[in-house]
DNA sequence: AATGAAATTGTGAGCGTTCACATGATATTA
DNA sequence: TAATATCATGTGAACGCTCACAATTTCATT
């Protein structure tokens, strides 16, 4: 059976007694096909498990459905549940994904996680950029006519793009955390190279702002629980004093949490603690973090679909589509002490 | 510059002036051209920005460099971690990967994935089959020929695989709270029906029965933090009496913390708990855990290597390459309190 | 200078499909 | 029943490349 010649429209056709013309439209769904040979065609491609060659298709076609993500954080919460639903709703709409993660937001590791596909001729590509680092107008000269959709990337450029309205995100936990009557409100951010780091940054800034406060200090970290510990304690070495704080993830809010109880601060007590993304652990963490939600699949499934429309129709226009993230309240937030008094 | 029409091997023949198997003998590296004309058509190939049409190439050569990653389990930190090395290992040597996930460990479901791709001519495919569900057999005559490496399958069978022994993670775990002095251990283990729980919990009993320790009661969760947080409830509503837990991964360790405080339980001091994995996050619980740390770069960048062999040469007989994990000792662990009376 | 071997370059065919068109069969209408 | 429209099926060419082999050039050797 396993014979080591492959099966061919033409051994198909010889099979059911039709040309392979007939067999490529059954294979196709083409309507101009009778019933009986139809089935007769159907019948002989399961007996020779016949499989079309993907290559000698697409080679006529100029149509590979194929199509690429590029990621860059890979080992990042959102980028990797991100790609997993990528992958799934491209599958559902018949197309296979490449994956490319690269590691350095470098003009040079794109065009190489590019260059390399572009004669594989894939349809589309969607690309994970978080961070700055290459522009809207590089990109499109690096693929070269391919369609791209970009997530994550910089909120209301006018790019083809899926990204979340981190602004308003970062409003919900500082406007949580204002409402409960907290004045006293510091930030561990994202790294600043990253858009929704930044985004988030400012937006926590202006809240504040808007509603009469000075905003407290602001340290960096890394997304990582570590990177969460480590500028926790350098906020709270460099004296400053909260009662609110806002972590740019959930990651780093539990290194951050940790910092907070190794100063002998109690969670939500002394301090309220907001993350952001509601990875599943969230729930679980000590105590459970009210944090900012973000909806992966959806911006996944929704990257493809853009992509796709933009397939079969390359004259779109581009557009950003923007989506809302929201806030779980759980037990790391509570009413300021002080507001009792 | 970008016009409608694809460059092609002609088109870089007729610019540097010189026969289209010529060109075709450049891109593939052959040793008979001249320099001066292997210059002339590099030039000519960078002039016209040329990319070989791949579905042409692995039209005729029956290659298309191409692998594919099936994968179960891909929201646990163990799949998605390995493809990412996969991907990573694929391309430094000169592949691209497809990634297909796979919802319900189905022989349906992974044909699926299979056959999509088997008319795409991949060069190879990695499996990452986690759970029982699909004997090797099947897939063997899924893969149709096809070359490929199955990744956290079980353990000592006769399969080209790469996989940890979970056995020795196992035992590593237990023997350290044995060593501690702790005497009553039990255990909450991952799902049954994947490989690596049942080899751990085997592994988990055998090491207690060994040192002639009555196992303890021992309980089913899901991987997930909550998960973990239901079982070590379920455990202590039992009523079962220990001061060591074994949990089956990072994130059912963090649950269970959560819940046995709640109990009224500190930890170490009256539990010590181990967890599997060593994600990021585990030396920022509360406190840093214990854990038995699993080398994922490893295992996808082997696994490719293995693939790429197997490719290669494809009578090359199967084995299972086994890969050790180790114990990263930290703070959810301590002494019995019971050694000291 | 003639010969041959080695290096370099060129030519024809075919990989397995789809597309555009030509042909054949069947149903519809006058 | 003959003519036409409609549907079903078949034929030749092309997609862009690599393979096998043929032709040409180069250069050392007799």
């Amino acid at each position: 059976m396993n014979t080591n010649k492959r099966v061919t429209l033409h051994d198909v056709a010889r099979r059911a007694k039709v040309s392979y013309q007939t067999v490529s439209r059954v294979i196709n769904d083409s309507p101009h096909v009778s019933k009986t040979t139809r089935q007769r065609v159907a019948q002989a491609i399961k007996d020779l498990n016949y499989q079309p060659n993907q290559a000698a298709r697409s080679l006529v076609t100029r149509r590979s459905h194929l199509l690429e993500v590029v990621t860059f954080g890979s080992h990042h919460y959102g980028p990797s549940q991100t790609v997993i639903h990528v992958e799934q709703a491209a599958r559902r709409l018949g197309y296979n994904l490449i994956v490319t993660h690269i590691v350095g937001m470098t003009l040079q590791a794109i065009r190489g996680a590019i260059d390399t596909l572009s004669g594989r001729l894939v349809d589309g590509m969607i690309l994970i950029m978080p961070v700055r680092g290459v522009e809207y107008e590089e990109l499109v000269s690096l693929c070269n006519g391919i369609p791209f959709v970009m997530i994550d990337s910089q909120l209301s450029s006018i790019t083809p793009s899926v990204v979340i309205h981190q602004t308003y995100g970062s409003q919900l936990a500082t406007q949580h955390l204002i409402d409960l009557g907290h004045r006293d409100i510091c930030e561990i951010s994202g790294p600043l190279e990253w858009f929704a780091a930044v985004e988030r940054h400012t937006s926590w800034q202006a809240t504040l702002e808007a509603a009469g406060i000075t905003p407290g200090k602001s340290v960096e970290g890394d997304w990582t629980a570590r990177g969460g510990y480590d500028a926790a304690h350098r906020l709270l070495n460099e004296g400053a004093v909260f009662s609110g704080l806002v972590v740019g993830n959930d990651q780093m809010a539990l290194g951050a949490m940790r910092a907070l109880r190794e100063h002998g601060l109690r969670i939500p007590d002394d301090v309220s603690v907001v993350g952001f993304d509601d990875i599943p652990e969230a729930e679980c963490f000590e105590p459970p973090l009210t944090t900012v939600q973000q909806d992966f699949d959806a911006i996944g499934t929704q990257s493809v679909e853009y992509l796709v429309n933009l397939i079969r129709d390359p004259a779109e226009t581009a557009y950003q589509r923007v989506l809302y993230p929201s806030l779980v309240v759980r037990q790391s937030t509570a009413p300021s002490a002080k507001r009792q008094v």
